[in-house]
DNA sequence: ATTTTATATGAGGATATTATCATATGTTCA
DNA sequence: TGAACATATGATAATATCCTCATATAAAAT
């Protein structure tokens, strides 16, 4: 694989471990404070295996860390720019959606 | 499905459609310029099949947007912010691996 | 020692994504 | 008109992702 299309390869893979539903709730609740699978299995109500599932995605892409006390796991978020890209990405719905609204409006005032 | 769950399902599908080497190296062609699709079929090696279905999955999503000129089709990217997220997750990856290099080195000095 | 608790993992099928090939559509030009 | 060109689309097969269920692991409590 060419140098530039591994680097692309890389990227993709790192958008590609956000890019769930599931995933997204999970780096919103841990944005805060970091918790254990136990806890976010019941606040987020996701079932238990596959919870376990995405936050390994999470950790093996780098975006989770997780230390261990006793029997419980907390996960926390390694790097917190990881919410830049997720801002960015709501401003961007955001300005799309305003513009779908817009040409909405006008396209129903024009509608006679 | 539940308001907040909608959010984070139309966040995660805009996620997808950047999630993938083609499409990032498509993205990172129209930076500066827009570009047609038989432009891009030559410089970015993509099969002229694939890329056109890659070119649609980026409108879809509202990263590009297309004209018509004649027969040819130009595509150029509708909002410009979509390179904040592609930097910001440039950034975390440099960041990471530089991390990585650090604990290797160390880690090889640390041997004996 | 057995049971309970917290988390992870494996197998299976269901669904989604991708690549490729062939073909369709629409436009220009001879 | 029909050949050539630019792009899009449909079918299919290959692959990847996801969900769920069952079970594994490992520490704690009884």
């Amino acid at each position: 694989m060419a140098g530039e299309e591994l680097v692309f390869k890389v990227k993709a893979d790192l958008l590609k471990s956000l890019a769930h539903p599931s995933r997204l709730a999970i780096l919103e609740y841990l944005k805060k404070k970091e918790a254990s699978v136990g806890e976010m299995v019941i606040k987020l109500g996701i079932e238990q295996s596959g919870l376990s599932k995405h936050l390994s995605v999470l950790k093996q892409s780098g975006i989770l860390s997780s230390r261990q006390e006793k029997v419980t796991v907390f996960y926390s978020v390694r790097d917190k720019d990881i919410f830049v890209v997720l801002r960015t990405i709501s401003e961007i719905l955001m300005k799309k959606f305003r513009e779908g609204e817009y040409l909405l409006q006008h396209l129903a005032r024009a509608k006679p």
